[in-house]
DNA sequence: AACCTCATGTAACGCGTTACATGATTGG
DNA sequence: CCAATCATGTAACGCGTTACATGAGGTT
């Protein structure tokens, strides 16, 4: 299973399951997602088999915090998911689905707001990328200085950003040629205002 | 739901499961996945809603068919999912989550090893999407020419040639860097020959 | 007192995977 | 007769989502 690996690999550095739910969805990882119902009991369960320590500290504000850590063992089972070859998976791409078969509905203008919604929210995504590299960059300096750590970290933030640079280059291309066959099908607007 | 206005789509053209499954298989679909034990309970569900109709054929080769087919009301369904906005959903790559915890080895060969692997992956899924879209060039001409229908699923193939390309384009320049660095770590092998 | 944020959880349900059951037909 | 392929399904389990429960502490 993934969602425990990524928990070990972000435990390494202590935290809670209130805090691990919040980095996900503020998108600070921006290769996974889960919720906390899900987080909660995951905690619990690497616990019982020795992947985790716990403990428990008072908070400022509201109840005391259940604070997690990954141990030694915890590390080893992390390692080998790592070692275990790519984890790639199952292509489930509701949105190309939704590319392919919208000639259902027999409308460019339709295909076009869909595109054009699909490109404002890998927009949306973009920039917080761009930011954290931004960040990297100024703090550490060139990309051959990058400690091992950190290279992988940014590593994987290329690829976020190479995916999502090619997703946006796709809407521009296809909303491009939408707009040509909006265009071509209705030729009566052109002159309209003389 | 996704799967099901996917086969919506799929079954505009009759169909049975065990052949939608072996599309799924054969990546004639690069946008989804299904099992076939998914596959038959959704298309009992979709035909006691009154979106898919069905009957039997005896086949050449083993028992008799069930054959499916979208009706009216099963294609009302698909435009309302078509124009509902994209569905895009949560983040979940395992890969992506590898590379970023990949510095955790402390081993540059290791991580290596890794994106090659994923390169591989990668390439082996790019060839049968260029392959067909060569076939839709030759049989259909330009691009301006294509139909709608076509038009739109080419528009979907463009996207899986896209975000694979990416993904390549960013295993080929993360292979450089880490041969840099192996390369950087290891001098003493440098004129070893002489 | 009402409300917000912090904080931890449980329950029910739906989607997806793996394993298994059943049986027809053809080719070796 | 056996194996492979065609063909349809069920059962058990695991992962993921939505909704709800509980309660501390601070702000309006």
């Amino acid at each position: 299973m993934s969602l425990d690996h990524i928990l070990l690999g972000m435990l390494r550095q202590p935290s809670t399951g209130y805090e691990l739910g919040r980095q996900f969805s503020e998108g600070a990882q921006h290769f996974w997602f889960a919720e906390r119902s899900q987080i909660y009991p995951a905690l619990k369960r690497m616990r019982d088999r020795g992947w985790l320590d716990t403990w428990e500290e008072s908070s400022e504000r509201g109840p005391r915090r259940k604070v997690y850590q990954t141990t030694t063992e915890g590390r080893e089972q992390l390692a080998e998911w790592l070692r275990g070859g790519p984890h790639i998976g199952h292509v489930r791409l509701g949105f190309v689905a939704q590319t392919f078969f919208l000639g259902e509905l027999g409308d460019y203008a339709e295909s076009l707001s869909l595109v054009r919604k699909m490109r404002a929210t890998w927009e949306s995504r973009l920039a917080p990328l761009e930011f954290t590299q931004r960040m990297i960059q100024e703090e550490h300096g060139e990309e051959s200085e990058l400690g091992m750590e950190i290279f992988h970290s940014h590593a994987a933030l290329r690829m976020g950003l190479y995916t999502l640079r090619a997703r946006i280059a796709w809407c521009d291309e296809t909303i491009e040629r939408l707009e040509a066959r909006i265009a071509a099908a209705e030729p009566q607007l052109v002159g309209k205002g003389g």
